[in-house]
DNA sequence: GCTCGGCTCTGAAAGGTTTCAAAGTCTTGG
DNA sequence: CCAAGACTTTGAAACCTTTCAGAGCCGAGC
């Protein structure tokens, strides 16, 4: 009885809507896609079948009549991290002033996972791909595009790849945490970040080693600390690594590549006795809102994480319906925001 | 001239790889999706006619005939908070293990976006929804499943649906926050929390009220400051109005109905000079990571996230491959997690 | 040598929508 | 009263894949 009921595929089509408004099957689909060349009259007969019939259009089909998506994917590194969903926002406003609806994907800093669903929102012809790639040499991200579906890499920039991208001047951003930690007269400092798969990873860091050459020192003065992964458990972790160290050896300043390993080492290190900035002073990196509300008030830089995302969808919103689209490269300048994890409370 | 290699459709169908390794259409498909009953040496040239073309399975048209998706969706409340993330990297796993895929949209709190995500989701033809609503009366929540679209319910329960869902006992959780700061001798206690259409917080809001009740006292003393949403703006707001009242007046205690509101309450409070936990103690709900890394390490009701997340999606892919699945209501206990904003650092 | 089974492969049909050229209807002006 | 033109409506073809009944082929057993 109820059995037919509870199963898929009894909706109602195309074909049943115009059967009971007593139209054609194209009839239905003008009032679906082309409204104002119906009339009045044959529109509300067509509608009010819908409604009866409970309608419900199938986009697979429409899809692959039409031959294209009315969806946009942006398959973030970590959807754990605020950073990326406060990317995701500006994306998702973009794209909704644009009459798009956006798909969230996230690879949690795993290269297989961000594989697989490239491969996914290809195959789902999505209208265009914005991605943090965790393996920015992934080949798929040279495919995608020569096949037709438009990526967009946010925050990272990559060369001459066959697409788009918008990012943050990593470098200048390691550079001026690291100067402002010299100013404060730090000599032994650690950089805290991992993988080195991760491209942000790499330009943060060398952005340090720059500041510190500038500085007249040399590069290999930074303490290199590299995490698995840029998380809180992480910063715990390294802060443990960190707080075994002897007071004689131990840095008295550390840059993390993030904010979520800042927060995890400023929490182990206050936990383990370890005043902070006294003992260790802490630079983190993104300024996310919880940076400000931590038990320390972390120094960090700023991105401008919705506007990275804004600008990240309007280009691919561009390159998907200007014929004569140049691939961009957009470059934004981060802020050094300084708070009393350095600074103390003087 | 490379004006034909950029424009999409240019891709190679089941057709195109059928001639190029000189089989039928049927073969293909077989290896796509049969392959042990295709012979080695067939499905080879099938396999290198793919790899030369470039060919990328058209997830429409399959869907279409198959009638099937390999999607499942976890429609968010606020992707912003790491609370529904952790819950969605749950459900991930879960769906992982199944072989699906999982999209994340994110409603924002905002009943009107719900609405149209679920109008895409169903039009889509995905093989299920998961979902914290932000309108836990939205026809839709009854509709989909009516039409064949499974819906499970996160972090709610939702009585009478055609539907199943998980969730954790809010009224309890408020019973024990507020149970807590009486036992320390609280009188003027504030409930932070709104708007009041989000379930949480109204079913948090009454388990605060059963505490006051069964404590003897009457449930109208508990102060309530309605915030327009659950996020740490919000609870800053909220900051504002507590430190503006007159000490006299001003509530002892705050219960907030998430992490966010009382992350930004507490920011919001020691910046305006208000002591934590001895001018106000703060109570949190949810015990997502950053709560223990606060200026003051917060008190919160912990929830199971991952698990809530991974059971949601259980009952789903049940729902959706067992022909004799019973709609069902999990529901989890929480935990009161006592940390330094109530209990001080003694 | 013939039949039977088992293993591969084939190709037409189906799935729900959009598109578009053509047909139909109505109005207006001569 | 007719022709032209504007506005609506029609229905077959196309989109790309999967499915499935059946054809072809080969070796085994009698």
């Amino acid at each position: 009885m109820a059995d037919d009921t509870r199963r898929r595929g009894h909706t109602a089509g195309v074909k049943a809507v115009a059967a009971a408004a007593g139209v054609s099957l194209g009839t239905v689909s003008n009032v679906l896609n082309r409204p104002e060349m119906v009339s009045p009259l044959t529109r509300a007969k067509v509608e009010a079948a819908m409604a009866s019939l409970g309608f419900v259009r199938n986009e697979s089909a429409r899809q692959l009549r039409a031959g294209s998506s009315r969806i946009l994917a942006y398959l973030m590194l970590d959807a754990g991290n605020p950073f990326f969903t406060d990317v995701a926002k500006g994306v998702e406003e973009a794209a909704r002033a644009a009459g798009l609806s956006v798909f969230l994907c996230n690879s949690n800093e795993d290269a297989e996972r961000e594989a697989d669903y490239l491969d996914l929102l290809e195959q789902q012809r999505v209208q265009g791909v914005l991605i943090t790639p965790v393996d920015q040499h992934s080949s798929r991200l040279r495919s995608l595009p020569a096949r037709g579906t438009p990526v967009v890499v946010v925050d990272r920039a990559i060369d001459g790849g066959e697409h788009c991208s918008v990012a943050v001047n990593d470098i200048l951003g390691g550079e001026l945490a690291i100067a402002h930690l010299l100013e404060l007269g730090h000599e032994r400092i650690a950089y805290v970040g991992g993988p080195l798969t991760i491209g942000q990873v790499v330009d943060r860091r060398d952005g340090a080693r720059n500041a510190l050459r500038k500085a007249g020192r040399s590069e290999d003065d930074l303490i290199e600390i590299t995490t698995g992964a840029l998380t809180v458990a992480e910063g715990r972790g390294a802060g443990q690594r960190l707080a075994g160290l002897p007071a004689s050896r131990r840095p008295t300043a550390a840059f993390c590549a993030n904010d979520l390993l800042a927060l995890g080492l400023l929490q182990q290190c206050v936990s383990l006795g370890l005043r902070v900035p006294e003992d260790l002073a802490i630079v983190g990196y993104d300024d996310i809102e919880f940076a400000e509300a931590a038990a320390v008030p972390l120094t960090s830089v700023r991105q401008p994480r919705q506007l990275l995302g804004r600008t990240a969808a309007e280009l691919l919103l561009d390159e998907s319906s200007n014929p004569d689209h140049e691939h961009q490269r957009v470059t934004f300048t981060p802020e050094l925001v300084v708070r009393t994890s350095t600074r103390g409370t003087t």
